[in-house]
DNA sequence: AGGCTATTCTACAACGTTGTAACGTCCATC
DNA sequence: GATGGACGTTACAACGTTGTAGAATAGCCT
């Protein structure tokens, strides 16, 4: 059926060790040799068998990357970042959605689809900070997004707090005393949302403001809807407020959604700033101040200290925190 | 290092075999041996070495999902309707963006990597009609999406003509008489952006309005950015139209920004559809009226053809059409 | 020419799994 | 008590590749 190293052989009349040489660019081989073995090749259309190569070798050439939902277009830009990355390095990447679901964060770590790649990218949202224990896998792994003090593994994280300092700072700078934060998750103390109002928080003090709980807009999920809900619980509850940062640009997109069904002027009356920097922050209505997190950065990061890792490193774990950078556009603008 | 079915063998004291057989739940097998070969499997933390069974069974258990972008909302969502339904049927979906780059799709095609997949579902954009000699592979291969006569594969396909007709008829129903069009590839035959001009074209003659050529606005790339250009490009031309139908919804969403920003009222002077019914179009200013395609269906029929030629069928090639619905949201409300 | 090294190639044995065929063993049947 | 069949288990070979070790050849030096 499918053509094989044997067929190349008895087709060029050299052994099957001569064409796995041509084939993994082993340098002693004589030029007419190997012009031979790859015509061979050419002629009968031979491709090498990845399944018996990854058997032999231990190693299979992919890597698996573990996110909440493609279609949160974060993940959907970071995939695209990572698949970029893997690609530069040779490696193909296998994408599985958790849902940001706790079960599935889990299963994610334990699946015999382990066997199956070389090393995971995994972006947890559901898990504890306590539960580093579950992160402690015989397999090379590097943890995306997040911070999760301690853990046994190499770990490569926007700068949550640092970046939420300099949105909250911008809005600051812009004239807002009054600034709403959307996207609480209460009682979390690792996670993204605690991590950003941590700087929320901070760029505050920076500014002598003080902080007002009736501020603090809750939203479990990060999505528009969710974005949209929590400033209208802001609104109805007629808390005053100028000036609104989302913990990411989705709920920054449902809060924008709102104030403009409400009537109420952006950024003339309430200025509002994402984080996260997706493509459609910049066609949002009107178009979406963001922190732009160093995406591109992050997967290039992950994919090499995954490889480094998949080669055998057994360095202590690492941190790498990118670099991040406000972009003003004029839902901030004066 | 790893835990093999021999290790699992001798600790349990019977053969390898008996390991596989367990494994795979055999039937015939004493209550008591099983319950030791499990056992000794819990214990060790034994997980099969998914190369090995490649390499025997000559299958991997991954099939590829080549489309054009990620980050393109619509794709995102079909990505994700695929993996759910491939995980029903067992399967894992590794992703390959082309870019819509003509080399790109041919590259996919021909790639190492259809060796360490099952088969291919391929969401082709740049292949000409004449290229469908391309697609005559010898793997598995459905596609996706788009409609090429006469090719040799099985083809799950939205309705493009018909949901482009519908969409156009609506904005009629609505009292539109001058209906602009965005997203058109000129010289293009068999493509969505040719076959969705096929259904405007339709609803017009249905409706007795002429055809104006003024009305139709380029885009290469459908983007927002694409669709704002056209819509400036339309407006700076000073054509009179009360109606847009947009070839998909990224191209309506950089439309509404132009209208937007020049202060022309949705739905009130202008009405406007798009195509593809994203999770964004809920969320537009205002609520993007849209055809949904038949998402989830197209992806689990995808899958079950692709399942079935996996497992041998010969049958000739069939042709799916997806069921669609006009969504109507305020963008097209009177 | 003889001896030595470097180059080029090959035979063989794995990697971990599963299909095939065959071997016992047990029980029911005559 | 022999015969047959179902059941439970096993040995062996193969899937296609690559690492190892060594054989054959060529090229160089004295």
């Amino acid at each position: 059926m499918a053509v094989t190293m044997r067929d190349v052989a008895s087709k060029a009349g050299v052994s099957i060790k001569t064409v796995s040489n041509v084939v993994n660019g082993y340098p002693h081989i004589r030029p007419g040799t190997r012009d031979r073995v790859q015509r061979a090749i050419d002629e009968l259309g031979y491709q090498v068998n990845l399944s018996a190569r990854s058997l032999r070798q231990g190693r299979t050439g992919i890597i698996g990357l573990a996110l909440p939902e493609l279609v949160l277009p974060y993940f959907a830009e970071l995939a695209d970042s990572v698949m970029r990355a893997a690609e530069r390095r040779g490696l193909v990447v296998l994408i599985e959605q958790t849902g940001a679901v706790r079960e599935r964060e889990l299963e994610v770590l334990r699946s015999e689809r382990r066997r199956l790649t070389d090393g995971l990218l995994f972006s947890p949202l559901a898990l504890e900070p306590e539960e580093t224990a579950v992160l402690d896998v015989d397999y090379p792994m590097v943890l995306l997004g997040e911070r999760i003090f301690g853990g046994p593994v190499d770990h490569v994280t926007m700068a949550n707090v640092d970046g939420a300092r300099a949105a909250t700072a911008h809005l600051v700078a812009r004239g807002c005393r009054r600034i709403a934060v959307v996207g609480v998750h209460p009682g979390e103390r690792m996670g993204s949302a605690a991590l950003r109002l941590e700087g929320y928080r901070a760029a505050l003090e920076d500014a002598g403001l003080p902080f007002d709980p009736a501020l603090q807009g809750e939203a479990g999920q990060w999505h528009r809807s969710t974005g949209a809900e929590a400033m209208n619980r802001l609104l109805d509850a007629r808390v005053e407020f100028d000036g609104v940062f989302a913990m990411n640009d989705a709920l920054a997109l449902g809060a924008l959604h709102v104030l403009h069904a409400r009537r109420i002027a952006v950024p003339g009356q309430v200025a509002v700033v994402g984080f996260d920097d997706v493509d459609d922050a910049r066609y949002a209505e009107p178009p979406l101040s963001s922190v732009a997190p160093g995406r591109e950065q992050i997967a290039q990061t992950a994919v090499d200290l995954l490889v480094e890792r998949i080669a055998g490193s057994e360095v202590a774990p690492r941190r790498v925190v990118a670099d991040f950078e406000v972009v003003a556009r004029e839902s901030t603008a004066r």
